[in-house]
DNA sequence: CCGCTCTCGGTACCCGGTTATCGATTCTAC
DNA sequence: GTAGAATCGATAACCGGGTACCGAGAGCGG
C-alpha cells in the first residue's frame, strides 16, 4: 500500500470520529471524498479493498468504517512502546494523548539526565536509560520512541535493538543504521516547514503572474 | 508538484549535505537514487527539472544541486515566522535548528500564560498574546507556528489571519478554517504514529505467512 | 404498486509518475 | 591517440493510482 493510500485511510478515521460526534450513524462514498479532495470512485474503492460494503442510497454504515479501518491499521491493540529523551519534545509527546489512538501503551520514560531521573512525567516515572535494556527485555517491549538529539540517536537505536525493539518512531534528524526487518518511521518535522517555505513561494510566483496579466 | 516529489528534493538536499561533510565534490544520479530508493533516471529527471547539468562519467556538481533546490525550496531566504504557544512542544520547537535550515527566522514568541510571560527561551521574549496582532501588523509578519491545544487553535488562527499572516504551520489536532490564499501545512503527529502501527501489523502478518509456507 | 432518484459495485479508461533503453559525451588506461 | 567504461540527457514503454461510466439495488413519492 502506498503512503498516499494509507493516509487517506488515516484521513477518513479522523472525518468518521467527527462526523459521529455529530451524531451521523451513515456517510455516502461522496461526502467523504469531497472532504478529501478524491472523487466518490475512489472512495468506494477504497472502502471495497476493505471489504467493507455500503448500501445503495444510504451510505456506509459509520461503526463499521471506523472498525475495519482502526483494525487495519491495528490501531484497537495496545502495543507497549517506551520513550527515550525526555526533553521538550519528549515531554509534549508524554502528555498528549496520540498513543492510545494509535494503537500503542505509553510504559516507560528513559532518560541519561540525573536531574530527570525519578521525576515523574503524566504519572510516569522518568527511569535512568542505564536501565532500559533489562525493563525493555523484562516487558517484551518491541516499539521505541526517539526524542533525543541526533548525534546521541544511533548508540541508543543499537542499544533498543539488541534489547529486542524492532519499530522505532524517530524523531532525530538523523538515518538510522538499523538491521533488516527493523522498521523506522521518521518523524522529520523540517520537512513540514520546508514544504511550507515551497508553498509560500510558489503561491507569490503565482500571486505575481496573475497580477501581471 | 506533487507530494512525493517535493519530498525526494528534500531528501536529496539533506543527503548532499551529508555529502559535502564527507568532502565530496560531485555525485552520480544512481547514488542519489539509491539511497532514495528510486532509479537514476528518476534523479535525472527530477534533476533535468531544475535545469540542472551534470557531466557523464562524473555526476552533479554538489554545489549546484544544493543551490538549485534550496532555492527552489526557497530556504536560502529568511521569513520572519511567529510562534504561538510556549508549551512543551512550543519550547522544543524554539530550541531546535530546523527554522534557518527551511528559510525561517523565529522573531517573536507568543503565550497567554501571565507566568510564561517575560520569561525568555533560546533567547527570544515570550509575549503576552494580547498584543499579538499589533507584533505582527508591525512587524509584516506573514508565517506563524501553532503549537497550542486544538480548542484554541482556531480562534489564534482567526486572530492571527486577520492580522496579516498568510501561511501557517499548525501542530494541532485540528482542520483549521481559513479564508483562500492562506496556506495551512498540518504536521500530523499522530499520522507518523499510525502509519508505524500499520507497518507493525504489515511485518507481523507476513512474517507469519512466510513462516507457514 | 410502479416508477424515479440516489448511491453503491464493478469495469474500462486515462494520465502522470516511474522505469527502461539508447545514443552522446567525457574521463581513464594503455 | 585510441579503445573502453561510465554516466548523462532524452525518449519511449510501462504501470498503477485516479476518474468516469454504467448497471444494480434500495428507498421514496405518488
Amino acid at each position: 500500500m502506498h503512503r498516499e493510500t494509507l493516509q487517506r485511510y488515516m484521513n477518513y478515521l479522523l472525518l468518521l470520529t467527527k462526523l459521529k460526534n455529530e451524531g451521523r450513524a451513515t456517510v455516502t462514498s461522496d461526502e467523504l471524498a469531497v472532504r478529501e479532495g478524491v472523487t466518490g470512485s475512489r472512495v468506494r474503492q477504497d472502502l471495497s479493498a476493505l471489504r467493507i460494503l455500503g448500501k445503495p442510497r444510504q451510505g456506509y454504515r459509520i461503526a463499521d468504517l471506523e472498525i475495519l479501518i482502526s483494525s487495519m491499521l491495528d490501531i484497537l491493540s495496545a502495543k507497549p512502546v517506551a520513550l527515550v529523551g525526555i526533553g521538550n519534545l519528549g515531554r509534549a509527546l508524554v502528555l498528549s494523548d496520540i498513543w492510545s489512538h494509535a494503537g500503542f501503551d505509553l510504559v516507560a520514560l528513559f532518560d541519561n539526565d540525573p536531574a530527570l531521573i525519578g521525576a515523574s512525567v503524566a504519572g510516569l516515572p522518568v527511569r535512568d536509560a542505564a536501565t532500559m535494556e533489562r525493563f525493555i527485555q523484562e516487558q517484551g517491549i518491541e516499539s521505541a520512541c526517539l526524542a533525543l538529539p541526533a548525534d546521541k540517536a544511533q548508540a541508543v537505536v543499537d542499544r533498543l535493538v539488541d534489547a529486542g525493539v524492532r519499530a522505532l518512531w524517530n524523531f532525530a534528524l538523523i538515518d538510522l543504521d538499523v538491521p533488516a526487518g527493523i522498521i523506522v518511521e521518521n518523524q522529520r518535522l523540517e520537512q513540514g516547514l520546508m514544504a511550507l517555505s515551497f508553498r509560500i513561494a510558489k503561491r507569490n510566483q503565482d500571486d505575481a503572474r496573475s497580477s501581471q496579466d
